[in-house]
RNA sequence: GGUCCCAUCGACUAAUGGUUAGGUCACCACCCUUUCAAGGUGGCAGUACGGGUUCGAAUCCCGUUGGGAUCACCA
């Protein structure tokens, strides 16, 4: 049997980065075995559609670079993708399984349903449908059931679970999982206004689309047991089931927003490496059992299986993202400046700075170490572009009276350097040079050039600083400051 | 509350019956040093608890406790 998953999101908001970490591995897992990855949209609650949302997932998943074989920008031959295109085979179905008496319709309002809930609640039972009490084919009999539906009655299609006996499944992640029937629900499957709920329409395109694995995240575990007596219904073969362990805030609650920023494009915003979010998420969750920490993409998909996927919970903690950040940055300045200097341009530009690629590319180089984020560049290294501004409590705080002297002689001694050898080596002699006939050490004046050069008290170092910001700025800047 | 899932350092995890319980992030110290980083070295820190099974248990079983998810005409 072909490998065929999917990655089944509802366009209720943005993507966020636990629904990018389910669509990884769904991606993952189908790249490993050389089957299909399918996007497929889940749009059957039309009161939660959100505009703009089904965008945004395309676009998050194309910035991941976690492309769909198949899915609504990817037609084949199991579309449409969208399952709002598709509610007339929903329909079918259910009154499919209503023939097999596997399903009845039911007549109750909302008002009669909450009513029943509050029933009880007070009486201290579990909610849940009672089918001998409310209005459905069972209380209402055959022929009231027909005339209602004949004049048009709302009616809502509910699944008919077995009253005694226990549903039996297997969970690649977590074994054999056995509930009961009796606390199984009988679930709505086509809803009054003619539309599906998410369990039918799930279970009636995974196997339409052929999905030969459901992995997705464990919320969906308790409601499992319902798809699958909904396999059992139609007589067809179930899917294998991979319910992945959740993504948790710092307080082991469900990722959510609120306790920080969760959708994809927040961290794109943030100016996060693509490898390097994939890098991390990938590893929340699942570990090949080595002692690595950074995998290409190529990598993880050779490594990845499901065997290997844990099953608590993992907490999305960002300090370990900016660390493996910072492991990318530092392999981009070796490997592939190009980016680097792709993703810098805009960022000075909008600060105002304008430099020539080679330029931005060297001041990268000078001060990479000191960042974790690309982002931080045009801020941290702004005085290699526009004028310095100094802090003034970090002059404070090194300025004494011979301050200005030793700087107008330092100016001179930098000055001297030959124009065309300012470089690091060059310009260390010279002042090497100078300290010694003062009977200083480099350290006595190394604050007072870095203060009068970049006007911070933290930078790179100072004879590479100077290197890349020319013997002219050098000069220039210590003379008006002496 | 019912049902289901889960349980190794603060966090991410390795160890699938035999290890001084390993690695990474964070934290601390030291080294390097021209500030800050980066890098290097070292350190702190964990099998939730109680019973079994076994020569031997983080690992298997039972219970307890704790945490989470879910209980819509939402997905």
């Amino acid at each position: 049997m072909s490998v065929r998953v999917r990655f089944a999101p509802s366009p209720t908001g943005y993507l966020h980065v636990g629904g990018l970490r389910t669509a990884l591995y769904n991606y993952l897992f189908a790249r490993h075995h050389g089957g299909a990855f399918l996007l497929r949209i889940e749009d059957t609650d039309q009161t939660r559609f959100v505009e703009g949302s089904l965008q945004d997932i395309v676009s998050s998943l194309a910035w991941a670079g976690i492309s769909p074989d198949e899915g609504p920008e990817a037609p084949s031959d199991c579309g449409p993708y969208v399952q709002s295109e598709r509610t007339e085979l929903y329909r079918a179905y259910a009154a499919e399984l209503v023939e097999k008496g596997m399903a009845y319709y039911a007549f109750d309002t909302s008002e009669e349903l909450d009513r029943m809930r509050e029933r009880q609640k007070a009486a201290g039972v579990a909610p849940r449908y009672d089918r001998s009490v409310m209005r459905n084919s069972f209380t209402l009999g055959p022929d009231e059931t027909s005339r209602l539906l004949s004049i048009g009655e709302a009616a809502a299609v509910r699944m008919k679970v077995p009253v005694t006996g226990e549903v039996k499944f297997q969970d690649m992640i977590r074994g054999t999982i056995v509930v009961p029937c009796k606390d199984v629900d009988d679930q709505i499957l086509l809803k009054s206004d003619n539309f599906p709920t998410y369990h039918l329409a799930n279970v009636v395109d995974d196997h339409l689309m052929r999905i030969s694995h459901v992995i997705r995240g464990e919320e969906w575990l308790p409601s499992t047991p319902k798809h699958v007596l909904l396999y059992e219904g139609f007589g067809w073969e179930a899917p294998r089931f991979a319910h992945l362990p959740l993504l948790l805030n710092t307080d082991k609650t469900k990722l959510s927003k609120r306790q920080g920023d969760v959708s994809v494009h927040d961290y794109v915003a943030k100016g996060y490496f693509r490898d390097a979010f994939i890098n991390f998420i990938a590893l929340l969750g699942w570990n090949p059992s080595g002692e690595r920490e950074i995998y290409s993409i190529e990598e993880l998909i050779r490594e990845f299986d499901l065997e290997h996927v844990n099953k608590s919970g993992a907490v999305f903690d960002l300090k370990k993202l900016d660390w493996m950040n910072t492991q990318y940055l530092k392999h981009y300045v070796e490997h592939d400046m190009a980016s680097l200097v792709a993703m810098a341009q805009p960022l000075l530009q909008a600060k105002g700075f304008t430099a020539d690629d080679s330029y931005v590319a060297r001041v990268i180089r000078l001060v990479h170490e000191r960042m974790s984020n690309i982002h931080e560049f045009p801020d941290f290294a702004a005085y290699m572009f526009g004028d310095r501004v100094v802090d003034e409590e970090f002059r404070t705080k090194i300025w004494n009276e011979q301050s200005a002297d030793r700087l107008s002689e330092l100016a001179d001694v930098v000055a001297g350097v030959d124009d065309a050898s300012f470089r690091h080596e060059l310009i260390h002699d010279a002042i090497n040079a100078y300290l010694q006939s003062k009977g200083l050490k480099f350290k006595d004046v190394a604050n007072l050039l870095r203060l009068a050069l970049t006007g911070r008290s933290v930078g790179a170092g100072m004879m590479d600083t100077m290197e890349v910001l020319g013997k002219e700025r050098c000069v220039a800047r210590m003379r008006s400051m002496a």
